[in-house]
DNA sequence: CTGAAAGCGCTTACAG
DNA sequence: CTGAAAGCGCTTACAG
């Protein structure tokens, strides 16, 4: 086993200077196209591959980005991931992921450990991460960049990337509207997200324009867990004028409201149209398949590699980007995602089962 | 903003060598309590965090381990993952994530790239990519330690972890039997997995252990997706002599068999008992929950990361401990969710349905 | 277009 | 128990 050649090696074989094994590794411009392939032959023989300890000690970049997560079951956290991961990938560099909890007490300590051992060229930061006040002062005294994947307030300091939840709720609540439902039920995201809100504007923009009182009876606070989707399914479907139609502000309560009505005997969707937002595996492996929004999470993530290494993104993806202080926001594109967990209303909905076939 | 200090900073401030400064980062022996006292001082007044690449680069260790996944949406992943960083923390090493197309072409040379730039200290590769010969070929050329996670065979070579799924699978089938089930079917996993294959073994031993013939109208090929489990229950739901209970060899499979069971109009578990395996989050997200059995991902990606960085785990989990070859392989232990999707057998199941309570 | 020198911030042998 | 020197493998200014 001979050791891994150096760049002392490849300028040796090639007979040039390691400057200019350096600029030809970097693609810096300037070098004879001739000198540029005889070193890269050389590379290639030698099977020569930079060492990035010596790259980031000597030039200050550590071609490393950090994730950092909170919850990582949370349906967005895989996507994110998978996006980032590829991107890095792509652009040469390599993603480290840390947990962290969100209310952890040395919680700046371990942001700080990571940063200052790591010295990461860029941060990823995930809710609810994105929004903690502490995190943020760790990153910023550390001088890292960082993106914010879907905060609550566009930062004037810091990029960030999302999606516009207030529409997708819109859309989806109009969805509810046009099969001709009226009593329309809510369940509310948890209090202290700022998506729980823009979902909430959503519904009640779509009721609003299309005439629909907005009943307080149908507006439910959930916490954006399995449970609460539960319980408050279980709150709406005893009231005496039952919704006909239930939008959960995320899956993991839809699929709440999904178990509710099958336990107390209602069929989805002829008795109770459900209708979730995420488009968690989970979502296309129940019956009936939830319709949902699908969150672009991985496209949300290349992006943010991007703003991150600089890299011009291949765009196509019809982005919107707000600019606000000075740092850059993009809006990516959500997706409805029609399945079985919604349909026309029925006024009278009848107990009859029919047995549906393969 | 003061430029971060530096082993030279601290050596100066505590007017000691660097060498000792040093010993004292790394806690070798050999140290004056009192010098060592205060090193610590000054370096927790100046704020110092050694700098891993210049570490890295000096000493020929990475502080980095890698994790290879294939499927981010595997059910394990994120487990692993859980485990794998926050032991990583406490050992301070810091989590490099990969994703990998097991049958992408220049798979040998994305590893390669990882390998060679980052020189990570320790590899954990997950299924299938653990059993990958052309990954292992190039994880060995590279001379990277690597522990592999549920790998289909104990490798002399390098060191694993997994649990014991031939003993899991003989429980739950073992649990069937007890609810008074005789015809209890199972559908197998992918072919080339020998999970399936133990899994298989499990329900095999159990029926024999009972004297319960092996009927093989009651073996179905399925292959870990959902899709194939929704299929192979409709060709064991039409039987004549239908199963009275189902054996999924995992829950996305599982899952299926419960959409399938729903839409023909069998209720669960009173027509139909269906257990899984995994316990994926789904699996307590559906109604009526799954029974299941719980992989300790989190436990066997710490163990794994002991292993590579030879630190002492602390034991208590009941470990079994298999030596074959030179390499240690660990054997942690499961546990039997047992949920609402399982009950007694009916012979005669009625076709009658009681609408659940709260 | 190309190169010689200095230096990034640590750890590894060696000494004492 | 402690330290002075060399060196890890690159990149950054500077020259030419």
């Amino acid at each position: 086993m001979p050791k891994p050649a150096t760049i002392i090696d490849v300028a040796r074989e090639a007979g040039v200077s390691i400057k200019t094994v350096s600029r030809v590794v970097n693609r810096e411009a300037g070098v004879h196209a001739e000198t540029r392939e005889q070193v890269e032959q050389v590379m290639a023989r030698l099977n020569y591959r930079p060492k990035q300890s010596a790259r980031s000690l000597a030039g200050g970049r550590s071609f490393l980005i950090g994730l950092l997560y909170y919850d990582p079951s949370a349906a967005f956290v895989g996507g994110v991931q998978q996006g980032a991961t590829l991107r890095c990938r792509e652009a040469g560099y390599h993603l480290v992921v840390e947990s962290l909890h969100n209310d952890a007490p040395d919680l700046p300590m371990q942001v700080d450990r990571m940063v200052s051992a790591l010295r990461p060229d860029g941060m990823i930061l995930t809710p609810p991460l994105c929004d903690n006040p502490q995190v943020l002062k760790a990153l910023r005294d550390s001088q890292t960049p960082c993106v914010l994947i879907s905060p609550a307030a566009d930062d004037p300091e810091h990029p960030s990337v999302r999606m516009d939840d207030v529409h997708a709720a819109e859309e989806i609540t109009n969805l509810l509207i046009s099969l001709g439902h009226q009593r329309i039920a809510i369940i509310k995201g948890a209090k202290d997200q700022v998506a729980s809100k823009r979902r909430y504007q959503g519904y009640a923009a779509a009721l609003k324009a299309h005439g629909i009182p907005l009943d307080k009876d149908l507006v439910v606070q959930g916490d954006f867990t399995f449970p609460t989707g539960v319980e408050a399914a279980y709150q709406l479907l005893s009231r005496r004028q039952r919704p006909t139609a239930v939008f959960a502000s995320n899956d993991e309560m839809a699929l709440g409201v999904l178990v509710a009505a099958q336990r107390l005997g209602l069929e989805v969707p002829g008795d109770l149209s459900i209708a979730g937002f995420d488009d968690t595996p989970a979502a296309a492996r129940v019956w009936p398949p939830l319709t949902t929004v699908r969150q672009p999470m991985d496209d949300m993530a290349r992006a943010a590699v991007d703003l991150l290494v600089g890299t011009r993104a291949s765009d196509g993806g019809g982005q919107v980007v707000v600019t606000s202080g000075s740092a850059q926001h993009k809006v990516l594109k959500h997706e409805l995602i029609v399945r079985d967990s919604t349909a026309a209303s029925v006024d009278k909905p009848t107990r009859a089962r029919k047995a549906a076939s393969a």
